[in-house]
DNA sequence: TGAAATGTTGGGGCG
DNA sequence: ACGCCCCAACATTTC
């Protein structure tokens, strides 16, 4: 059997265990598309840092094709069926192949473009890679989706490994004819200011790079990493977050070199109830509930939510988002992310509870600035983050589950490495006042160059009395919802 | 994957 | 010796 196929690239920048690219492979010709069309993402059309992240991402995959023998075509357009349709008509192919995306729109427009190829006499046909397990593949005991996350993963276990990955086809068969590809550069996706700078020296987009990065990682003992992950002056995390989003590199692959790691160690069993794999969980089931509740990006999960009194304070939101809240662990996680377009786990937990209890902002506002500034914005992680730390999600933490800056910091950040690294107008403080500048008696200030006010901000609210407000706002919600019942 | 408020216990100082 | 108070440490409840 030999056939031209069309491997349509989308969040699935790898060579490596792409089951499309394999089945295309093993058939005859490839031609390899990518397709920009920021108009068909229902409204979440990449940000600042994600498409700094496509354009190095694309660059490193265009060149392992070109060492397989195959050419990247790119096209940007907002109707990605006619594109597609002019693709199978330039190059005499007879079908389309890719890899499943799970976001409504994306879905959506799946379905709709495979079944229109289809129409057509066009062979059509998707593929899992970005998920261990379809989100359609758990169910609870009454047939519905999982809401309870411990649940969720224990029935995940039921079901068994993910398949062993597959090896990034030796060579790529080129295809008679070559479709024109546009400019990577025509798409537009590097910002035109310096920002980038910052990006470029804490990241290498590409699939060699994350499997480099998965290679360390995985070296690494799994105790370690329990350990260490809730430690922001460390590097204690994974840091794949951005690869996996872009599919740079599967989750079967990390599952199994997790694995591997493990067993070469001598560890046998216990590699499975690491706390590393359960990170990878959540990530399941954030695409679990963005598959069965669709309307969560934009709406609360716990509809009660959307009576909840929100204070739409628009210079909170700006000093937020510069990181000058005056609370210096939200303050360094906010620095963190404008500069290398990522934050610590533990702080994202920080300047979202900060965010939405302290500030009373909309959990909605602070995933639109995560989804523009963060480079492993992912539509599913995002939406989990947010509702979980907002309390309206599944399995969220309770609204009154509120954390204390204060306490946060010193318990986290208790040599205060990690502010001072991204608060340095701070960095003279002693420890003791490093979390707490407020606090701090007026010669300790003068000492340590610090002026309130001036080189650092005074609090944007006190904390105490914040916490108060939250509280009543919640009590204030209950009784909306209790009244309109 | 929280924190604050409230309750309980037990040891030591002291009259 | 005994009861009382204070307070730290820990546990439980509440938001």
């Amino acid at each position: 059997m030999h056939m031209t196929t069309i491997v349509w690239f989308r969040q699935d920048l790898r060579l490596a265990d792409n089951h499309a690219l394999s089945a295309a492979a093993a058939t005859g010709a490839v031609i390899a598309v990518y397709l920009f069309a920021p108009g068909e993402e229902g409204g979440w059309e990449p940000g600042g840092a994600s498409r700094w992240w496509l354009h190095r991402s694309l660059t490193s995959l265009r060149q392992s094709l070109r060492e397989r023998g195959a050419e990247l075509c790119i096209r940007a357009s907002d109707d990605s069926l006619a594109t597609l349709l002019a693709l199978v008509r330039e190059c005499a192919a007879t079908r389309v192949v890719w890899n499943r995306r799970y976001e409504p729109a994306s879905r959506a427009r799946d379905a709709r473009i495979k079944s229109a190829l289809r129409a057509r006499g066009i062979i059509a046909e998707s593929y899992g890679g970005a998920l261990l397990h379809e989100p359609w593949a758990a169910r609870t005991r009454s047939g519905g989706p999982f809401q309870v996350f411990t649940a969720f993963w224990r029935h995940l276990s039921t079901l068994g490994d993910p398949e062993e990955p597959r090896p990034a086809p030796a060579q790529l068969r080129a295809p008679a004819t070559l479709p024109v590809s546009q400019q990577l550069e025509s798409l537009g996706l590097l910002p035109a200011h310096d920002w980038p700078k910052g990006l470029a020296a804490a990241w290498t987009p590409g699939e060699s790079a994350a499997l480099a990065r998965l290679e360390e990682f995985s070296c690494r003992n799994l105790e370690d990493y329990a350990l260490e992950r809730d430690r922001p002056a460390l590097r204690g995390t994974s840091r794949l977050s951005p690869h996996l989003h872009f599919g740079e590199i599967g989750p079967r692959q990390v599952w199994h070199a997790i694995r591997r790691s493990a067993q070469r160690q001598g560890r046998h069993r216990s590699w499975r109830d690491s706390r590393f794999l359960l990170e990878l969980g959540w990530r399941e089931f954030a695409h679990h509930l963005l598959y069965h509740f669709p309307h969560t990006p934009e709406l609360p999960l716990r509809a009660g939510f959307e009576r909840f009194p929100w204070q739409l304070d628009s210079t909170a939101f700006a000093a937020w988002r510069r990181g000058a809240t005056g609370y210096p662990i939200v303050d360094a996680g906010m620095r963190e992310l404008w500069q290398t377009g990522w934050m610590h786990n533990r702080v994202r937990m920080i300047a979202g509870s900060f965010l939405v209890k302290d500030l009373l902002l909309p959990w909605g506002a602070g995933a639109r600035w995560f989804w523009d500034t963060l480079v492993d914005a992912d539509l599913a992680s995002n939406t989990l983050g947010w509702q979980w730390v907002a309390g309206c999600g599944a399995d969220a933490a309770p609204f009154f589950r509120i954390f204390n800056p204060l306490t946060q910091g010193v318990r986290f950040d208790p040599a205060g490495a990690y502010v001072r690294r991204w608060v340095p107008e701070l960095a003279a403080l002693p420890d003791d006042w490093l979390h707490r500048p407020w606090a701090a008696p007026a010669g300790v200030l003068r000492a340590a160059g610090v002026r309130l006010g001036e080189t650092y901000p005074h609090p944007l609210v006190e904390h105490a009395a914040a916490r108060k407000s939250a509280l009543e706002a919640f009590a204030a919600m209950n009784a909306r919802v209790e009244e309109s019942r």
